[in-house]
DNA sequence: AAGACGGGGCA
DNA sequence: TGCCCAGTCTT
């Protein structure tokens, strides 16, 4: 029985020098020609770059502009960002998902803010070494912000490339993706490294789109096989990925002299670190009952309730689950029992205060069904400077 | 190698 | 609905 002769991992896109100028060339042109006007294009300091990088990590430009423009309002400098209280930077990340981000990004502002003056990383992997900085925000930044010629791989340019090499496999399988991130180090212009790799991205925002790429306006058709090949709708192939499943759970509104307890999540984990109201999950949606809330209550937050009263029900959609909450409103059985919460911090607020404390969406969801005044409070972005953390 | 981790935009 | 988005970290 022969064997299968073993593959010899050739280069993914044999490219001449000279065409390899051509691409360069034509994308950098067509780049700087229609390039759209962004915020953190209009500078190069790494704190804004960093910034925006992450922040646009898994999320679309039209949703960090808003954020990017707050968050720098609020802590225009690494210092003054080092400086905040985890709560004002979690606030101003309140709604933008993944919280870890901001979480990652107040610990390396620390960590970069300790020297005196600030001593930015200027290498890839220097950056890498900080929290919440992976293989392609480092090389973004340092590309960007350093003009170190180290080549980014994104979603976008992983797109952008396995239709240029016209790849059949899977673009995500992790063995393809090193050939994708020696693809783009083999391609990258070393002149314009920041341009280049901003260019490909917004190429493949722009033009290389998922669905419907524009290949007739492409400035890098005549280089593109899976566009010669037709194949520009089949690639990239994805593998499957498993369904998110539906889950329920149910949140206590335990209301005390018209305020309500609200704890912060643990540090790992869902929403870590936010808060929001004591909330469990069930094994099924019927399960979500008064009597369930009754029992679930003391193990939250080591207080007896009464009278619990569904306030009706709200679904969220995570990355990988589908939740349906049910609301309970309820009154503290006895007013002098002592709050032991496991949670690591707990605080009783009217709703007027909802906005004090950063929130998940699920959690403001849930709050809006307390009434008018919580709905409106909520409604206000971020609260009154004054009014945060005492 | 696979899953956890948010939220919004779009066909 | 399902897929995608300027990914990273953990197991």
């Amino acid at each position: 029985m022969p064997r299968p002769a073993p593959r010899t991992p050739a280069a993914l896109l044999a490219i001449a020098p000279v065409e390899r100028r051509r691409l360069q060339s034509r994308l950098l042109r067509w780049y700087r020609r229609c390039a759209r006007d962004l915020p953190w294009r209009r500078t190069r300091d790494p704190y804004q770059v960093w910034v925006s990088e992450v922040m646009l990590q898994q999320t679309q430009v039209r949703t960090v502009e808003p954020y990017f423009q707050r968050f720098l309002a609020a802590f225009p400098t690494i210092r003054r960002l080092a400086a905040a209280s985890i709560d004002q930077v979690l606030l101003a990340w309140q709604g933008l998902g993944y919280y870890s981000r901001a979480r990652n990004l107040h610990e390396a502002a620390t960590i970069i803010g300790r020297t005196r003056p600030v001593r930015w990383p200027t290498d890839a992997d220097a950056w890498q070494a900080l929290p919440g900085v992976g293989r392609y925000t480092a090389a973004a930044i340092a590309s960007i912000a350093f003009d170190q010629p180290v080549a980014a791989l994104d979603g976008n340019i992983r797109r952008v490339l396995a239709r240029l090499a016209a790849v059949r496999e899977p673009a995500d399988a992790p063995a393809v993706q090193a050939r994708l991130w020696r693809l783009a180090q083999n391609l990258l212009d070393p002149a314009a490294p920041g341009d280049f790799n901003q260019a490909l991205m917004e190429l493949g925002a722009r033009v290389c789109t998922p669905r419907a790429p524009a290949c007739r306006t492409c400035p890098l058709r005549a280089h593109c096989r899976a566009a010669r090949a037709g194949l520009q709708q089949a690639i990239p192939v994805r593998r499957p990925r498993r369904a998110a499943p539906q889950v329920s759970a149910l949140a206590a509104a335990i209301r005390h002299d018209g305020r309500y307890l609200l704890l912060r999540r643990g540090p790992r984990g869902l929403l870590a670190g936010l808060w929001g109201l004591p909330m469990v999950e069930t094994p099924g949606p019927c399960d979500a009952t008064a009597a369930a809330l009754r029992r679930a209550v003391r193990p939250l937050t080591g207080l007896r309730v009464r009278s619990p009263r569904a306030l009706g029900t709200v679904s969220h959609v995570f990355t990988h689950r589908k939740l349906t909450l049910t609301v309970f409103e309820c009154a503290l059985a006895d007013r002098r029992a002592a709050l032991s919460a496991p949670a690591p911090e707990a605080a009783w607020l009217a709703p007027a205060e909802f906005a004090t404390r950063p929130l998940s969406e699920l959690d403001r969801k849930a709050l809006a069904l307390l009434g008018a005044e919580a709905r409106h409070a909520l409604q206000q972005r971020t609260a009154p400077a004054a009014a945060v953390l005492a």
